[in-house]
DNA sequence: AATTTCATGTAATTCGTTACATGATTCC
DNA sequence: GGAATCATGTAACGAATTACATGAAATT
């Protein structure tokens, strides 16, 4: 029942998805998946944690690493809580991916849909994407008129301060028509699915985005503390 | 004493320097002077005046508007509450303007204080573009590394997310960089005056930005209800 | 053996919001 | 005289942080 919500809850199930972890490494994975962004601190993962568990979401395991979750807790060895997500816990995710309410466009909470997209179906991929560039055209309405009405009260480096932020979302706008048009000229294979409002792709290939492609080794070095 | 420091307080102690305001004509200043970025509620605002007024640094008068402030207080009528700073309020202000410590660098402190450089010494001003500039370039420098670490084990949409952040930093760097700039080209007149680091200019007249001027008629009208 | 990093947590606090309650003033 | 908007507040809550406390495991 607890309604502990909020983009730290959605993060964890969607990781959990993936594959399950234990507290500490969930926290890394939350500040470089969408951590360009935000960056959550223990006091907030742990008792999300438990919430969690409290409803039944998640379920704490003893035993290895995230590498060999199968490695039995050894004899005498304090092993660490792994957590992993249940059938109901999937089942929630997946209903907080299919929701498109005004929320989802806020600037963080954008984000955190859009660092889960790979998990998407893209129906919900495109209203996302064009309730966001809304939001973020109405923010522009609001700036302009604004502008218009007190620009010579202002000096100019309160001026400034306003044109360098218009200039930045109109850039975000403009990725968001890129994203939107690359979302649609790949509307050919699966197409429409006209129900099942929740299918994902756990298969790793996604649509048709611009750019990438890179190759270096991986690295188990980690950063990011306290 | 109490400590209800933050943003909010600067803003306001900022703005009520310029002139004295009632609470909602406070809010809708806020809103547009800096509220590009942030927008702040009445059920924060009005418990923040009274702590500063409680600290000395705001009184309360009530009287006519802002446009006639002297108007006094018409018998039988209700009149607004307008809050003007006292000496002690603007000796607080000029503190806090003057301090440059890593907090002045976070994305909305930093605008707070952009957005009253007006009322900002030139050596200051420089300190704060600086400290910025690094403080974004060390975020750079996590993000460059961490996306070396983990970039395969990333889908293209995570990847995506995290390029599109990267420029926006990068172009903030930029942006800041043409503003460093530009303070540098500035410092001809009113060379170094090394000590008094409080000195401002409520002149008026601030010093080379690039861009700006245009005129438009002011216009009483206003929006950014409840 | 000492230091660093891994790992888990709690208590108090911060900084703000939402929803509510109330009433005066201005526009039409 | 009814609606919009101006104007001021309060109580309850939200979503996180900071600072603290603790201890095991790996590295040097």
């Amino acid at each position: 029942m607890s309604r502990r919500s909020g983009i730290l809850e959605f993060a964890v199930l969607g990781l959990l998805r993936e594959s399950p972890m234990h507290g500490y490494e969930l926290r890394k994975r939350l500040n470089t998946s969408l951590g360009v962004f935000r960056a959550f601190s223990y006091g907030s993962l742990y008792p999300c944690l438990k919430t969690l568990v409290a409803n039944g979401w998640l379920i704490e395991e003893s035993g290895g690493t995230a590498e060999d979750p199968l490695a039995a807790p050894l004899a005498g060895r304090r092993a660490k809580i792994v957590y992993r997500l249940t059938a109901e816990g999937k089942e929630h995710f997946e209903e907080l991916l299919s929701q498109t309410g005004p929320d989802a466009y806020e600037d963080e909470h954008f984000a955190a849909r859009f660092a889960f997209f790979g998990q998407t179906s893209r129906d919900v991929r495109m209203r996302v994407l064009e309730g966001r560039r809304s939001r973020l055209e109405e923010r522009l309405e609001k700036m302009r008129a604004s502008l218009a009405r007190t620009r010579e009260r202002l000096d100019d480096y309160t001026l400034e301060l306003q044109r360098h932020g218009m200039e930045s979302v109109e850039r975000e706008v403009r990725w968001l028509n890129e994203l939107i048009e690359s979302e649609r000229a790949g509307r050919d294979q699966q197409r429409s699915a006209p129900d099942s409002p929740t299918q994902q792709n756990t298969s790793g290939k996604t649509d048709g985005l611009p750019r990438n492609r890179d190759t270096t080794r991986p690295d188990p070095s980690d950063d990011t503390a306290t």
